[in-house]
DNA sequence: GAAACTTACGAAAACGTTGTAGTGTTAATA
DNA sequence: TATTAACACTACAACGTTTTCGTAAGTTTC
């Protein structure tokens, strides 16, 4: 076993002082070309590499961001992930990724065992505990210690900071319009209860594109549903409120969804209602995601560009980071959404 | 901005210096009640917290374990990432994510740029190039630096470290077993080339299940497929060779796939020839994701038990860091696979 | 041939923390 | 009263690195 060599140790094997030795890798001016060059060619032969803590505790500063997201086992932020990992990558940073699992107080704990250490700034979607309590403390503390942070995806007024937003509306807007496009004029809503910002977001898209449309609103063609992770509890309901709602209103020729497993749920139904998509009913959702890709048939999506949303957040914060902007105020960055067209409409 | 404050500047304010500081933190029997109390008070008000950079380049070690997988936007491998931060976080560590995107480079260079600092040790996945490569130079020379690697899933005899894999060959037997309990004598398999280790062990657990019931092994209803990231060149391919072989075996009344992705195609080509599952055919596939649950009919599958490898994973990793391990030799932990019973068969 | 300047290197501080080894004061013991 | 012990605290080194400031030689300059 190859203990790691330390440039002390060099110093030492070599009979010159550490000052020569960092200079030397540093190729200073200072030391001769000679000198430079056994330094050099010994550090290689011990395979030297600087010990980033100590870089680290000396730069009071680390190339080390991180990540806090809801959930991994998610299409969507796992996408963001990518993205996010990218960039640090290219530009020499890690990644430290932590989970929320959508709980308020592991993100508080996560983010102060960040901040702790290790951490050059944040970039972080909100859980959604976090965004019923509206606490928002923990963010606003770290901001306060001076470390930069960005919010995507779930963001929220309230905290002043660098943000890259999805254009939910626009992109449910889009959807609604693409339905109203194939003819379709009684499009049920499947959306989330409003305290969650997407949610609500989406809803607002699919009533505008209704008023657009001169299509007046049935409130009967939109479910809300509670947004909990407990998906086995919540689905059920949910195709019973479907059920219920395909039989009160058989006229429905449109099913707008703010995700995927909505809309999973509401072709199990549609099916068995021997209901045809697209023909019968047409169906688009929100996250543009494995479910839809490899569904039978392939959905119609609302593409948030996850990776794409990743890149903007990691570069923003670096840029942050590294001083690169002169701007001082935050900055919204919005990612438009695209319908991705498959086979369900 | 409030910035950090440091031991320091709490003696300089306190006037004592920053031994008496750092003791009374540590509640050291040295320091009088007196002081101590005086102390933390101080350092509750200014929310003082440590500088674990500091402390790391004290202690020679971080608490941070360096996880590599090739992939986060897929569901097995997110599970695991799951499970390693959950046990993590409850003993105290960080979890630093890199992503290898199935490159042999960026595996080398994910793994030195983390070994370079502030890793403790690794739990990792080989991409499928190195697989394809063997070239295992990097893990080796990490072990040999002293520092505890852990490998899943995708792992190799050549290393010889401490492995966390799943029985796949015996979850590849239960599931064709199942398919056979179920009357079904003719069973596809859709499975990659052999030389990832995965895909061959699933081959292996099929053929000893037909073995095992006396059913003679018939070429035809094996296809292999090359397994790269693009799906959206293979997946054409693999379904002309599905139909091509549903054609020319019209007694095909079963289907195993080893993944969910091959098996979403094999339901789109089974839904062309307007057969049914699970009369006609029946279809089992690895992997429990999304598009198994969410598919209609839900399919039937083997569970890897994604999260359990990485909480194993992780507390092995961390039973090395700490010493809690007396057993020198590496040791190799199996998960053993289930059949998680849906509509599909 | 002394002053000024180069060249090539070394000493030491600093980053924040901990723990060992002092140090000075007071109290207890012989 | 002198010695020791307990107490409460401080000084300092160490972790690995970078960087500023010295400082010896050797080299120019007038």
């Amino acid at each position: 076993m190859k203990k790691k060599i330390t440039i002390k140790q060099l110093a030492a094997e070599l009979g010159v002082s550490v000052s020569t030795v960092s200079k030397s890798l540093h190729d200073s001016p200072e030391i001769s070309q000679e000198t430079r060059e056994k330094v050099q060619a010994f550090a290689k032969l011990y395979n030297y590499r600087p010990n980033n803590i100590a870089l680290s505790l000396k730069n009071k500063k680390t190339k080390t961001i991180g990540v806090i997201i809801p959930e991994v086992v998610h299409h969507f932020f796992a996408m963001v992930v990518r993205g996010v990992e990218q960039v640090a990558m290219e530009r020499g940073y890690n990644v430290v990724i932590s989970l929320s699992n959508e709980s308020f107080e592991k993100e508080v704990i996560n983010m102060e065992t960040f901040a702790d250490s290790l951490i050059g700034g944040f970039i972080l979607s909100l859980s959604k505990e976090t965004l019923q309590k509206q606490d928002y403390h923990h963010i606003h503390q770290t901001i306060e210690e001076g470390m930069p942070v960005v919010l995507f995806d779930r963001t929220v007024p309230e905290i002043d900071c660098d943000k890259v937003i999805v254009n939910d509306e626009q992109g449910a807007l889009l959807a609604t319009k693409h339905l109203i496009n194939q003819g379709k004029k009684n499009i049920l809503l499947i959306t989330t209860e409003d305290y969650i910002s997407v949610g609500r977001l989406r809803t607002q898209g699919y009533l505008r594109a209704l008023q657009k449309a001169n299509i007046p609103l049935n409130n009967n063609l939109i479910i809300k549903t509670e947004d909990t992770n407990r998906s086995d509890i919540i689905l059920p309901l949910l195709e019973n409120e479907l059920r219920t709602a395909l039989k009160q209103n058989p006229e429905i020729d449109g099913i707008f969804t703010v995700n995927e497993i909505y809309a999973a749920a509401a072709m199990r139904v549609i099916r068995e209602f021997n209901l045809n998509i697209p023909n019968d009913i047409s169906l688009v959702c929100f996250t543009d995601g494995v479910i839809s890709k490899y569904a039978t048939p392939s959905l119609t999506t609302v593409n948030q560009h996850g990776t794409q949303i990743g890149v903007e957040a990691a570069n923003l914060l670096i840029d942050r980071l590294e001083n690169k902007i002169e701007q001082p105020k935050p900055i919204t960055k919005v990612i438009a959404c695209e319908i991705v067209r498959r086979d369900s409409t």
